[in-house]
DNA sequence: AATATACTATACCGTTCTGTATATAAAAAG
DNA sequence: CTTTTTATATACAGAACGGTATAGTATATT
């Protein structure tokens, strides 16, 4: 509701991406919003609290997004493991693109109890599940094993793009997806 | 020649693997390697320079540990690229595997003029350059290419283990390293 | 015995951090 | 018009941060 929450929560996550989370103060973020401190603690109780709601909205936002040209563009099942890497080409390439939430907070949390690592790491263990439902849906045999495979290319192309801007690497990233898919359709 | 810097070299690489570079503040480095802060000052003139020291020595090491396995094992340059991914598998499965020195630290360090995220960047290159010189030694055509595509499963790979130890990726890295391999080698 | 070197111990600098308390202005609702 | 809500402004607490200054000890060399 409240478009102050939003904008602290936007903030915050464009803050986060180009400048890290924890090289970003609070005071930061609510100088940028051009809010309070007193506001922000309203909203969220700490800024761990801030952080997993950040990571969570950042993640369905790619997912909606990632949904909706799948469900506009590809009809049959088969096409959607296929065009999959066409459109997260077009998502990595995209001027606005700052990374993946989830892998760089768990670089910068690396300790598996902490909360942000265990989100981080369910977020990826999920879109890992989303793609092989795509592969199952497909047909393909060794669905898991397809959608580990595509999600280390995926994860390591995004790696490779926040390290150097313009890297290309996902044009490889693709070719690489492509071999594999239809090695485990001819199945 | 001094063993206190070593200490302090090794306690500062073990703490930013286990805890994060920017939640390791010098006085717990020194507290760890039972030092002072005006030992830590003397040998490493600012926290920063401790940590591009720290990421050199990683890489250092992580690429002299695989010189010597390939070099010891592989005779043919195309049995080199074929077991990269054996001896990459083995040090992922190692206990003492803490994940990726450059690659947690290009995150933590998301700007691209930071001398952090640049020595992380400039390390990340320099492998995938490396393992382009074993794709052209086998005779293989499009060697850049296929080097790319490896480091893309490599960095995916690592980034898996970070986020959950014992993820089995590696296994999968290793099929799929095969399939590409195979299909650049008969080209 | 004098000197250089390596290191420790401790206190401190200024800054930044997360988080809170207090007091006030603005605006919406009764 | 008054009450209640919402947000601001600002100051502060208490701790941690990177980094320095000072004073002193232990050991080895000359």
């Amino acid at each position: 509701m409240s478009t102050l929450r939003d904008k602290i929560l936007n903030t915050a996550t464009d803050l986060f991406q180009t400048r890290g989370i924890n090289s970003t103060g609070v005071d930061t973020i609510v100088a940028v919003a051009g809010t309070t401190k007193m506001t922000l603690y309203k909203y969220f109780h700490t800024k761990e609290g801030l952080i997993l709601e950040v990571l969570n909205k950042s993640q369905q936002d790619f997912q909606s997004w990632l949904d909706n040209k799948l469900n506009t563009n590809s009809k049959a099942p088969a096409d959607k493991i296929k065009q999959l890497f066409d459109f997260i080409e077009e998502w990595i390439t995209s001027p606005s693109f700052l990374g993946m939430g989830f892998i760089k907070a768990s670089a910068e949390f690396p300790n598996e109890e902490n909360p942000i690592h265990q989100l981080s790491s369910k977020q990826s263990r999920e879109f890992r599940q989303f793609i092989s439902k795509l592969a199952s849906e497909a047909n393909i045999k060794d669905a898991d094993g397809l959608a580990l495979q595509l999600s280390l290319l995926f994860e390591g192309a995004v790696q490779a793009e926040q390290m150097k801007r313009g890297s290309g690497a996902i044009k490889y990233a693709k070719k690489a997806a492509k071999l594999l898919i239809d090695g485990a359709i001819n199945q």
